[in-house]
DNA sequence: CTATACTCTTGTAAATACGCACAGAACACG
DNA sequence: CGTGTTCTGTGCGTATTTACAAGAGTATAG
């Protein structure tokens, strides 16, 4: 009963019409001029069509058509929905040829997200990605903030650590991300070389993130006392530009540390320092040509030497 | 089963989309944000929503949304369609009000017909109706075939004769129209004055229609001998010229006629020459306001005595 | 950290719309 | 002038769609 008053209630003010598909029937009745001809290209039984001008035309409380036996001529108001709704249909159309369509082409907009940690190692790869993809206008967003796939925030997000295990995600490997410790020259020529076995004679710089996921974080709990911690930074890119400084010892990327200049690398990559990095995307968007396109650029175009 | 194989066809192979509810469902989804935000706009049910989101993307082949806890948000093509469906509740809107208000408009074209030979006595008012209306565009079509107002050839039809009965049509009467026997006062001077008895000596112009339905025919048939029929003409224009020209006694019009110079009335108006005028309008137009608004102008303006 | 409120999802029964078949009427053709 | 075809209109049985209700998960508030 409740419902009941609502339905009258919606029919009577809504000012909008409800019902798109009777319009659709009554666009092929002017468009053909009968109801069988009609029905014939709706693919729907004459007895459908007449039901639908008619509550159509009872809610419109208006003829659109005048009925003989040769079939249904429109009226004035008839013509007026026949003209609109025949862009309606023309729209409509277009709309399904781009939406079929744009599951095969790679055009639009391409969101990354990545922490910005990741950053340095992933721009040369993605800048050739957008440079051989013209029609695609590539957003990378980095943010300490894990971005939400199941809210459409990116089609892709780049993530460091243990295997995200979400729902709806789909999860590749992309790479291990080996670290060693790095320091600059100033520093080793200072306070000398490192002793593993004298790890507190040394001042060691590390990132303070609420939590500490990265792997090394782990090994610098359980082996350096707390007195050695001599500089917490709480950006990545803090941290490389306090060993750069002289301010102590830290982890870094294999790769890009041993490039940087005035850095030496005092030890090698441990796999207990090792981070894993994923390709995570959502499993709607997954399947798509232009997802699908990115992950496989990453996957062949990315060289952890050239980090 | 032929119906199922008919049902996969078109959803193969058309192009344009079919179900234009369900992308209305979808556009409220996108506007709203969630499947119960728009249920309850639409005034359905979720799951409805839900399947028609489901059934929208499969036809579509793509995904419109990308579901989460807090609601649907749109993809790039759920975005796309959301602009299309806009447009199109817009465009929807304001047809709406224009069929709605149409029946209480007075405005468009306002067609009138009859036959030609109706014309002159009609002309002066229907003039003025097209002067106290400037909002509607008069169209007076006159020709020697009946139009036909069930297939939307016209609003009003003026029709002579008996009583028309045709299903759907609204029928009223208009006026009376006298016929009388004019000649011209050259005819008269040279054959001399008109005897009831002696209808054979004189000379008689008479109209030639297929079907002589006018009512003073029957009379002419019955007391005026062939011989004395010296010209029929097809048209009720060219029987008047023939009249003024001198070229017989014919029935035209009573006050028309006794106003035409050089025409002397040469009999009473008879009843049995009179013919009714019916003013005709289709069940389906005859509620509007523009054909009640002719309506009444006709019945209050017209004069017989200034026809 | 628990509770609450909101969301989507899925299965089942009712309601609605649909297709079918027949009737009626008008037009075209021979 | 009769016949055949094509169109609309309507009652009835079925099938699809819908609403209802229960379930599970997640964000927000206290």
């Amino acid at each position: 009963m409740l419902d009941r008053e609502q339905k009258t209630h919606r029919s009577n003010r809504m000012n909008g019409l409800d019902g798109w598909d009777e319009v659709r029937t009554a666009y092929h009745v002017a468009l053909v001029g009968t109801v069988s001809g009609a029905a014939e290209a709706l693919g729907v039984h004459h007895a459908t069509v007449i039901r639908h001008i008619d509550a159509l035309e009872a809610r419109l409380g208006s003829k659109l058509f005048q009925r003989h036996a040769r079939g249904y001529t429109a009226t004035e108001a008839g013509n007026d929905l026949l003209q609109v709704a025949k862009a309606t249909d023309d729209q409509f159309t277009q709309l399904a040829g781009r939406i079929k369509g744009r599951g095969e082409e790679v055009t639009g907009e391409l969101i990354v997200t990545s922490l910005p940690s990741l950053s340095a190692s992933l721009t040369a790869s993605l800048a050739r990605y957008g440079h051989a993809n013209p029609e695609v206008v590539l957003r990378f967003l980095t943010d300490e903030r894990v971005f939400r796939l199941e809210y459409g925030e990116a089609h892709l997000a780049i993530r460091a650590g243990k295997r995200p295990d979400e729902p709806d995600n789909v999860v590749q490997k992309f790479f291990e991300m080996e670290h060693a410790l790095f320091a600059h020259e100033d520093y080793i020529a200072r306070m000398g070389a490192l002793d593993f076995d004298n790890l507190g004679a040394h001042r060691f710089v590390v990132d303070d993130n609420r939590d500490s996921r990265a792997p090394y974080n782990a090994w610098l709990r359980q082996n350096v006392p707390d007195s050695a911690i001599a500089y917490r930074a709480s950006a990545q890119l803090s941290v490389i530009d306090a060993i750069r400084a002289g301010a102590g010892i830290g982890f870094l990327p294999k790769r890009p540390g041993s490039r940087m200049p005035g850095l030496v690398q005092l030890s090698d990559a441990r796999p207990e320092w090792a981070a894993s990095v994923w390709l995570v995307t959502h499993v709607d968007l997954h399947r798509t040509a232009k997802v699908q396109s990115i992950l496989k650029h990453l996957k062949e175009d990315y060289d952890p030497g050239a980090f």
